[in-house]
DNA sequence: CTGTAATCGAGACGGTACGTCTCGTCTTAAT
DNA sequence: ATTAAGACGAGACGTACCGTCTCGATTACAG
């Protein structure tokens, strides 16, 4: 069912997971594709373990064999599902590509997938284990996008090089998840814009 | 035990609050008294109906009389006791308060109420009604206090009158609730100040 | 709206009443009527503090001035309305005065007013005050007219006069309880016409 | 620790009952059990769910998988405890173990079990799936006890044959119950025989 | 009449039990 | 040996009704 199960991320995040036998992910890809199927009908809370486990044939014993919580499959099968839900943007300049990306990630936050993307975010923060999941699957992969094109930026000359991207990266994306989590403000391409200028020259006046 | 209410939040945020009389008053201020200690001793997860009950002496039924939910009572006892949490810095110079802010709220987001705020943040996700109260307790505030600062650094022409005070805000605090939310990198003052910094001088190399 | 309350029990029950001034009088007859109204829409259940309070104006803390429980008020808005449920009968004869009582009491039973007799009959067994107000209001009403009957009768030489009223009320009777009480026997004229035969004959065999 | 959980009574009542695998009988063996001692310590107000779950170890989301109610516990639990309560006489006679079997039951009713008895029956009254396990597993028994006692009289030809057995018992132990319920008169020996002589010879005058 | 004390309506409140829900573990039998 | 099926304990949830209480308005009787 699931087709390409992507590249191990036990690779680079020291997840524990289970040995792959074809058992093993036979199980995994029925859970993983009942749990999309769920989070996209009626967002986390229709993923609870007793659906994902009717809807998959897959005992709620052998889930929590493969995943230290529901939060967890949530996260993969949201991670997996939505990796490649913002596309890095190619305009051509890199301001133009940053600005492209703050868009992008605004409008996912403003769709349906946003809002299974924050109560993902809400729940990691009762549930470390499936936290760890979702850095795996979703977080992880969506920087090391960004930071992609930020060192791209870096080597132009077209950004200050003495920014970290870590700092780069939460500047300009973490006053979406702002609006996101505490629901002030609109998610539209023009807020998108305004950070995106803000975060670019600065809050200071040009002298 | 209640010394004080401080001004009644439903002239600015329409919230259907309890009449006022003298028995609801006590109910109230035992109720987010005890709530207060619970949050203090085991987070949000211990502020339990239950145990709010229990502790307070007010029953459950009464309890679901004045708040809608026990995310709005947390939010309401957490609002008002970190009211002034993070004082207005005043070091002479806008840009010293600026990032005396951003240090202050870095070191809140760090301490143990920091987590407690975390833990609100992700129960209002699933809890419109909670949500409404920790807006108009606690965020409310907050937004209020910077807005103050950044319309004196606007008057004084020390900041970019062009960005709007929402964006502002956002851009400075966004990225430490950011890293927050999903705990990917430390709430240093040393990280405080690079976040300051770049949005400060903004991303672009100074031409 | 209570045209006649009847005589007061107190005489004879030592139940401590109220003292009857006017408003009493007024907050009696409202409560009650309104419980007779409840007790024929929903049976016992519907008459519970809050709806008897609600329909009738009287308020709460008033009708616990009033009666010891709201099974207390139950008994007496029952009492007073089916004092009259069972007339005497009149066939000319003893025996034929005795099958018409037993049937009468047998279609009481399978009422409407059964129910609710069943009803407060349950509910006496756990609230000893409501339990004084249905001997008084109801119980010692019915056990007198047939006490009067079996006087008669005795008179006449047509019963065993060593048989006393108490054991002969309970021969007669008491086998239409069992059943209303525990179910599991039709309650009609048949079944009341084999009881009292078996009750006037005895269970022996003629010799 | 239910030693003896006796023929399951669904061969004749058609009760619903739950599959016997070896965990439900640990579940309904536990419960039971400390339904009982609840029964006996503080009578049916004092198994309540909550007190039947923490005394049991059995979860309350479990007990409503074997029973519908509180009070189907209660009435399996004393039912079975109950069912040798009334042990059948054995006098000699026809007459000396009908009046033994009256006297036995009142007893009964006068004793601290009695208490119980009288509370399930009013409890059933307003809970039909308890009175279902209330016939089941206490009242059944019983009438089917007394109607052996009942076939082997006729029989000798020491009753009259022309009454059925349902009369019968109602007639001998329906005064029992009246009294019991509605506590007007005391349950000693003498009432009894008083009750069993007035039922065997009858209310009428010897002629 | 009119003050004044009892009485009342309205309904908030503490208490208690209810029956339900979801979680994550554990048991059993089948593959 | 692993699995599906699902029973189970734990414990919080939100509701219902009880009987008590507080409060301000109304009533009734005494001066």
């Amino acid at each position: 069912m699931d087709p390409d199960p992507g590249p191990d991320p036990s690779e680079r995040t020291g997840l524990l997971l289970h040995p792959q036998t074809p058992r093993s992910l036979r199980v995994r890809s029925s859970a993983l594709q009942a749990t999309r199927e769920l989070l996209r009908e009626g967002g986390l809370a229709a993923a609870t373990i007793d659906a994902i486990a009717g809807r998959s044939g897959v005992s709620k014993a052998t889930l929590y064999k493969h995943w230290p919580s529901r939060t967890a499959i949530a996260a993969e099968a949201f991670g997996r599902d939505m990796a490649e839900a913002v596309p890095p943007s190619d305009t051509g300049t890199t301001l133009g590509d940053l600005r492209e990306q703050v868009r992008r990630v605004s409008a996912f936050y403003a769709s349906p997938e946003g809002r299974v993307y924050r109560e993902l975010v809400a729940a990691c923060v009762q549930d470390a284990g499936g936290a760890a999941y979702f850095r795996a699957y979703f977080l992880a992969g969506r920087r090391r996008a960004f930071a992609g094109l930020w060192a791209r930026a870096v080597e132009r000359g077209d950004v200050r090089p003495d920014v970290d991207v870590e700092t780069a990266t939460d500047l300009l994306f973490g006053p979406l998840l702002f609006r996101l989590m505490t629901g002030h403000w609109p998610l539209s391409d023009d807020a998108a814009d305004a950070v995106t200028d803000a975060a670019l020259h600065g809050l200071l006046p040009r002298t």
